[in-house]
DNA sequence: TGACAAAACGAACGTTCGTGCTATTCTAGC
DNA sequence: GCTAGAATAGCACGAACGTTCGTTTTGTCA
């Protein structure tokens, strides 16, 4: 029970980091062992499909994620504040748990889009999930008055996706060292502009 | 001389297509033999190497994009207005063009990350034509007068790409009808931010 | 029409892939 | 310390990969 387990980590540790370079499909189960010092079919053993190891591989990624991103924000007093460590800790969170290959799922889902299956479908979910973090993060910040009423969840969640892609986009295809700051930047001008007109911002008609 | 070059624009045009699905590397030369019907190795001698085959997708790519989304963008007067069209053409070239796994630069771009080699090289070449296209474009935009002159080109390139990854990801990865819709909205507040006075503004004939 | 080049073919190559078997080694509980 | 069962290794498989080769078909132009 216990060898086994701690191995099947030590595999799945070590898989997100190949992944997130190679992505899921690029992910070999021969390169895999070799790397770990096992055997092809020692290794395989421990998940029963490639596709198995794949999924596995995700929920290991998505456990990673919501310790290192998720989690601390919570400590973070809702609203604003919690949005702001969130999206902190997300645009360094490939470089804080050092994925060689930058965020997992971002390479995940441009390469699982056309690809059916029970791998795309856990992705789906677990980035329908996050989704709803940042969603519903936002929503409390506008219960907060932080944001205002009339400002749209989703909107704001795939906006937030955005800067995120054009951040991994720039800094990692075209090794932009601004990349950061401008990341940055966006979301400071994405807050400011759900900010409940306190002033000087033309209202964007949110409803047409 | 016109056969061959007759044939290999066919293999190119399917190419691409394929690519936009399955990526790059997932692309394969029997598959695209098999789909044309032709032998597996009376396609590879129009290429001599599977990466030959890759650059010359991208550049093929390449040439659809200028024609079906920057061409017709110089038709509009600069500034502001070209914008709107390159963006509008963007947004669906992939569509467009029947491209039915979406932007095959956007898929080439994550997946090639971090792979170095002549095929990255050259797919970091064209997109650093594309940023350039839209910062010039938008340039253009400042001196006409419809944006801020302290706005900062790169960094609305970097907003406006990471828009388009965004209803990317949103639409063909969650399949969210919304994503459209979105995504021109973000793209409108992005120009509203880089209006020149908060107050007064001439809109604006060409939104959705 | 005949000759020569270009284009396409079919078969095979060496690898690598995921996946089964069967045997061996390790590990936990008695 | 023994033993059942888990964990790992060894080996082989069929398929698919990119690539090479020699041959045959097709096109082109004196």
């Amino acid at each position: 029970m216990t060898k086994g387990a701690q191995t099947r980590e030590t595999i799945l540790d070590h898989a997100i980091r190949l992944a997130s370079e190679t992505g899921l499909e690029g992910l070999t189960i021969g390169t895999l062992a070799d790397d770990l010092k096992l055997s092809k079919s020692g290794l395989f053993a421990h998940f029963r499909s490639k596709e198995a190891l794949q999924i596995q591989v995700l929920d290991h990624a998505a456990e990673v994620f919501v310790e290192s991103v998720v989690r601390p924000a919570l400590k973070a007093p809702r609203g604003e504040p919690r949005l702001r460590v969130l999206f902190d800790r997300w645009l360094d969170w490939g470089r804080a748990t050092e994925l060689p290959g930058g965020c997992i799922f971002a390479a995940a889902a441009s390469e699982m889009d056309d690809r059916p299956g029970p791998v795309r479908d856990r992705l789906v979910e677990l980035q329908r999930e996050w989704f709803g973090v940042i969603a519903i993060s936002f929503l409390k910040g506008v219960v907060e008055g932080h944001f205002r009423e009339d400002a749209d969840p989703d909107q704001f969640a795939q906006d937030l996706y955005g800067i995120m892609l054009g951040f991994h986009h720039a800094s990692r295809l075209l090794q932009d060292p601004e990349a950061g700051r401008r990341a940055r930047r966006a979301f400071e001008r994405l807050l400011l502009d759900a900010a409940p007109s306190p002033r000087s911002r033309p209202v964007t008609p949110s409803t047409s």
